[in-house]
DNA sequence: CAAAAATAAATTGCACACAATTTGATTGTC
DNA sequence: GACAATCAAATTGTGTGCAATTTATTTTTG
């Protein structure tokens, strides 16, 4: 065996920009971020708004924490956030009466509405990227994979 | 042909959360710049200060719009990020004088030893990922392509 | 049941990202 | 050689992300 068929690369190749993993995750989601922002723009969301409105359609009532937990981000990210939905009128943010610490989002008519406007986005985001669905799924699952070994869910003990 | 057979799904299906290939780049993302957060802690950098020290590494005396054209990052997030290296003591910022309007980045002698601190941190997070080699060298590769067909490098007239 | 521990949001402070604008320098055109 | 167009960084303003702390509430424990 040639030492040149060592399977595991010298320090100088690892640490190449373009052999980093993690800067490939970082390079292309910014760059998903810029192809939906023009589409974003039209309906008056920037993209973490976007993501939240999509947990939301799936159902509301959540709480902020609940919202973080489904969306990996926590509430000094989220209160601000979700006060600008407010402020725009797509959302209400109400203590819960059973546990007062609890802030409880809902979905206003408006906020619902805006689905409609935004089911046009999938479409328009599936042609840009030039992939096949079905490459896309393959694409989606391994992140999914990949995010799991990164951030291990708490055990909820 | 069943109409489940549909190879292409409806909107309630394509605005789903988890079916978002954006956020699973997005979150993954995320998730990786936290694991690389105490490794960068203990070199006194920020995740995108890495980034730039990965370029210099590779080769220094790059200016602004260079190093922005390699991350993909522009000169609104790079001018202060690059004085905040500056302050650290890691690279000199100084006007090209054969063109006024760059600024090369040169590293210093500290800046460049700091590489011997980071060479241990590719295997740590190698390790972390729970993935073989050629996973992720398959994975950065596919969001290389990805990359480039959402933002298609433009052709420099 | 009172004090301590735990929990949920909110707040504060720092560092990105990026659009839009500004400042200063260079190039192209006549 | 003036002057418009172009270009490179820097600046400004907004919106994240997130660590660390604070505030308010609930639960646990002695």
């Amino acid at each position: 065996m040639r030492s040149d068929d060592n399977l595991f690369p010298d320090s100088s190749e690892l640490l190449r920009l373009d052999n980093q993993v993690c800067f490939a995750l970082y390079s292309a989601s910014l760059a998903m971020t810029k192809l939906y922002k023009p589409l974003l723009d039209a309906i008056g969301l920037t993209y973490p708004q976007y993501l939240v409105m999509l947990v939301l359609w799936e159902g509301d009532q959540l709480t902020v924490s609940e919202l973080g937990e489904r969306l990996y981000l926590d509430s000094g990210t989220l209160t601000p956030l979700l006060k600008r939905l407010e402020s725009a009128g797509l959302l209400a943010r109400q203590r819960d009466a059973q546990d007062e610490r609890r802030v409880r989002i809902a979905l206003t008519d408006t906020g619902r509405a805006l689905r409609a406007e935004a089911e046009k986005i999938p479409a328009c985001v599936l042609q840009r990227t030039q992939c096949t669905l079905p490459e896309l799924q393959a694409l989606t699952s391994q992140l999914g994979t990949l995010r799991a070994r990164l951030a291990p869910r708490r055990s909820h003990t």
